[in-house]
RNA sequence: CGGGGCGUAGCUCAGCCUGGCAGAGCGCUUGCUUCGGGAGCAAGAGGCCGGAGGUUCGAAUCCUCUCGCCCCGACCA
């Protein structure tokens, strides 16, 4: 009788992370192409990530500020490279106020040109460095295909952008918030993450080196979760921030750029859902849990209320976030459904028979389990149950990456095993005709190098000349 | 930009070939009965058939043009 309105993982990956979009009210397409509607659903799930991420932001001693959506088409032609890998994919403004604008202007897709300028007129001395500056922020870029989440031509994000003195500190920077990703990923996200550096290929337009972070998805793919860009001079040599140095000279700042996006949900789903729909970990959810009165006519809901509100009031004591279900034209077997598909990490089912015995059922999302509690135990039982849920998502998360992780030295093995994704760790000798040839032959790509990594010298898997350093790590991605 | 597909009720679609009252399921509204895993019955509301032009006594249906969207490739947080 069940009504299965989510295509199965195994049978449709794409069509069932649509349709755990659409049943979990995340989500929707706009009118425009490629733009997408979220929802409260959706955007309270985005509202946790900021909150998360924006306290580990200032804890790091960054502040927020915002810088403004137009970029004259001037300023982003500073930057050779920069312009180069953002202008095809950039919309311009070429009218307003029913005139032709006499330079258009670009819809940022990305804020580099129009905050470095800045920082170019704020830094005279090396004593106003360093300049630490987080914005959250929405940007554009003209994608041709387009997918809800991970891929959407105006999406959100955070962008911190960073001038220092020295290249160590600058460096030092990248680091410092590859980390806070990697810590938002695992501990909040319960997304494991590989932090590693891009290749030359893989880099941010413009930097001189790129990091960030990779997750595995339970189709194979592996997503780029976040990063973390070390700009080097370019930025402050292209849009001027120079200093008086301690010593007098006149110098180049060192700059950084670094950002997550809403594509962090689409991680979140395609990590953790599964074929009845979302599972939220806690620290995400908008709701904890929700509570379930089962009742018949009017004369028991009466009676089953006052307890229910007790159960609110107790359990948001306990730092629970929950309501009580009470929409009477809903019968309690609609209501399971609609919360299990939102992914709510815990139901509380409550009747005339639980009354009676002094009782509530707890039910987890993420395993199925149930459990009977004692009424007067539910927020303590259900706090920690939270506490649990999202120990137990990282680890299912962990497990799952392991299996699909291999460390592999033949070419061939790589070719006839990648077409069933995961991460392939595997000895590259840094030239970019092996990274080109993979791509063309396998469309896996080098998801980074991995900054934690045992020195693994041997023969690059792809031409058989030595390779140095830890082994890369391949895969197919979004 | 290439290749494929689709525009009809809020959603999913049938009807088109072979022109003749605008349809179904789901959802929605109202009422009654229900309520521990997607309720049943009854009565309702809801449409510029993507748009423009043409053929015809008559067009959702045939012809021409146009706009938009989706899927598959090349580019990408």
């Amino acid at each position: 009788m069940a009504r299965r309105k989510i295509a199965k993982r195994a049978d449709d990956y794409a069509q069932w992370y649509l349709d755990v979009i659409a049943e979990g009210q995340m989500a929707e397409h706009s009118m425009v192409r490629g733009c997408m509607i979220i929802k409260p659903w959706g955007y309270g799930i985005w509202e946790r990530i900021q909150r998360e991420l924006d306290d580990r932001i200032k804890a790091s001693g960054h502040e927020n500020a915002y810088f403004p959506l137009f970029v004259p088409k001037s300023l982003l032609d500073k930057e050779a490279e920069h312009v180069e890998g953002f202008a095809p994919e950039c919309a311009v403004v070429t009218h307003g106020g029913g005139k032709e604008l006499e330079e258009p202007l670009f819809v940022r897709p990305t804020s580099e040109a129009i905050i470095c300028t800045t920082y170019g007129n704020w830094v005279e001395s090396w004593r106003d460095l360093p300049i630490l500056i987080n914005q959250w922020a929405n940007v554009v870029r003209w994608e041709m295909r387009t997918r809800l989440f991970l891929r959407t031509m105006e999406f959100l994000w955070q962008e911190g952008h960073t001038a220092h003195e020295t290249h160590d500190e600058a460096a030092a920077e990248v680091q410092t918030m590859l980390d806070v990703y990697a810590d938002l990923a695992e501990n909040v996200l319960a997304i494991p993450v590989i932090k590693g550096r891009k290749t030359a290929a893989e880099r941010f337009p413009g930097a001189i080196d790129t990091y960030s972070i990779e997750a595995l998805m339970q189709d194979g793919k592996a997503l780029q979760a976040g990063t973390s860009h070390d700009l080097g001079q370019n930025f402050a040599k292209a849009y001027d921030i120079s200093f008086q140095s301690r010593g007098g000279e006149m110098e180049y700042a060192w700059s950084t750029s670094w950002g997550v996006s809403t594509r962090l949900i689409g991680g979140m789903i395609m990590a953790h859902a599964d074929d009845d729909g979302l599972v939220v970990p806690p620290l995400l959810a908008p709701l904890h849990a929700v509570i379930v009165p089962i009742y018949k006519g009017e004369e028991e809901a009466a009676a089953l209320r006052e307890d229910v509100d007790g159960m609110v009031t107790a359990l948001r004591a306990a730092g629970v976030r929950v309501k009580a279900d009470v929409r009477d034209h809903l019968r309690p077997g609609a209501k399971f459904f609609e919360w299990e598909k939102k992914g709510v990490p815990v139901r509380i089912e409550y009747g005339a028979r639980d009354k009676a015995a002094g009782n509530v059922v707890v039910k987890r999302r993420d395993n199925g389990e149930k459990q009977i509690v004692p009424r007067g135990d539910v927020a303590g039982v259900v706090a920690a149950l939270l506490v649990t849920i999202q120990s137990d998502l990282l680890a299912r998360a962990r497990a799952r990456r392991a299996e699909r992780s291999y460390v592999v030295d033949d070419y061939a093995e790589f070719r006839s095993r990648i077409v069933d994704g995961g991460f392939f760790h595997m000895r590259w000798c840094g030239d970019v005709s092996c990274e080109a040839r993979v791509k063309d032959e396998t469309k896996a790509t080098i998801r980074c190098i991995p900054n934690e990594g045992d020195e693994d010298a041997g023969p690059c898997v792809v031409c058989g000349k030595g390779a140095d350093g830890v082994r890369a790590v391949f895969a197919r991605a979004y």
